[in-house]
DNA sequence: AGCTCGACCTGCACGC
DNA sequence: TGCGTGCAGGTCGAGC
């Protein structure tokens, strides 16, 4: 589930759940995830209240009265679930999720439960375990492993056309795997670097270097920009019901109702209609990729 | 310095 | 029904 879009979603699910509480008590799982927890982790959690939720490309981070920083990432099946108790349930708005606290968190994949104040449970669930739970400094967090090489981001000012241009120049690399690449963009995955390629009509083989081979910015980068703004923006709108209903499901409904363009749509007609051309699916550096030989080149 | 690819995990859908 | 295979929304870090 989790590309740029999900992980906002997930972002402003957690905020009226951790914006002001205290974190009253930790209990993991006893299995690591991606890697293993920073040294005196639940310690360093407990009895420390949550200022500020936010996201840097796909990691959430809690912004803790310590002066610490939780850093999260949901990895490839992280999933978070609010619980909560009657009484504090109105707080969580919209995005209020499950009712009774007491046996959340028993589940074989849940592996950090964090008991916040007001009767509050907030449960992470990773079969995968590619999840990551990391604490830092405030001060350091910009130079912290993990986030210092991270580009820009792509709902923000400093994705445009020069950025990608001096990105692209002189790089013999699919777009597909420039597009990947956390580096340049931060928060593309999978799915939506292969829906913004179809809408911006630009083929995942293409070579980066080939859109950046004149003094200006050509003009598909100016496309293929508004074309990830666009296809990120909808997946937040949409991300949000689909979590919502998710959730509203109690976990048994994982369907999405989003339909894609060409993602795992191998075989169907294009949807661009007039150009008559069938999905394919191919594979770049070990992953899928989905595009319309037709429209996309 | 840059790039590709294996490794990390579990679950699920598929074909035999 | 059971088993083997391949695939899955990510990305670090080893090795060229």
């Amino acid at each position: 589930m989790p590309e740029l879009p999900e992980v906002e979603t997930v972002l402003r699910g957690l905020r009226p759940a951790m914006e002001g509480r205290t974190i009253e008590d930790v209990r993991l799982s006893g299995k690591h995830l991606r890697f293993p927890y920073p040294p005196r982790f639940k310690s360093r959690l407990r009895g420390h209240r949550v200022v500020r939720m936010h996201r840097r490309a796909k990691y959430l981070l809690a912004e803790l009265e310590s002066s610490e920083v939780l850093i999260m990432h949901l990895g490839m099946s992280g999933r978070f679930t609010v619980h909560s108790d009657a009484g504090a349930a109105h707080n969580l708005g919209e995005f209020y999720f499950e009712q009774g606290a007491t046996h959340a968190g028993d589940g074989p994949h849940d592996h950090v439960v964090l008991d916040l104040s007001d009767g509050v449970r907030l449960v992470y669930t990773d079969p995968r375990r590619f999840g990551i739970m990391d604490l830092c400094p405030a001060e350091s967090l910009g130079a912290h492993k993990l986030m210092r090489n991270i580009g820009v981001e792509p709902l923000g000012n400093g994705l445009n056309a020069e950025h990608l241009h001096l990105a692209f120049a002189g790089k013999r690399t699919p777009l597909k795997a420039v597009l990947l690449d956390q580096r340049i963009i931060a928060g593309l995955g999978n799915i939506y670097v292969c829906e913004a390629l179809h809408r911006s009509g630009l083929s995942p083989k293409r070579l980066a270097g080939t859109l950046a081979a004149h003094r200006k910015p050509d003009i598909r980068l100016e496309r293929l920009v508004l074309s990830i703004r666009a296809i990120l923006a909808e997946a937040i709108e949409a991300g949000g019901s689909t979590l919502r209903d998710y959730v509203g499901a109690n976990g048994a409904s994982g369907e999405f109702q989003q339909r894609f363009a060409v993602y795992d749509r191998e075989d169907t007609d294009c949807p661009k209609g007039d150009c008559g051309g069938k999905i394919r699916r191919i594979v770049q550096s070990g992953r899928s990729t989905f595009y319309c030989p037709r429209c996309q080149r």
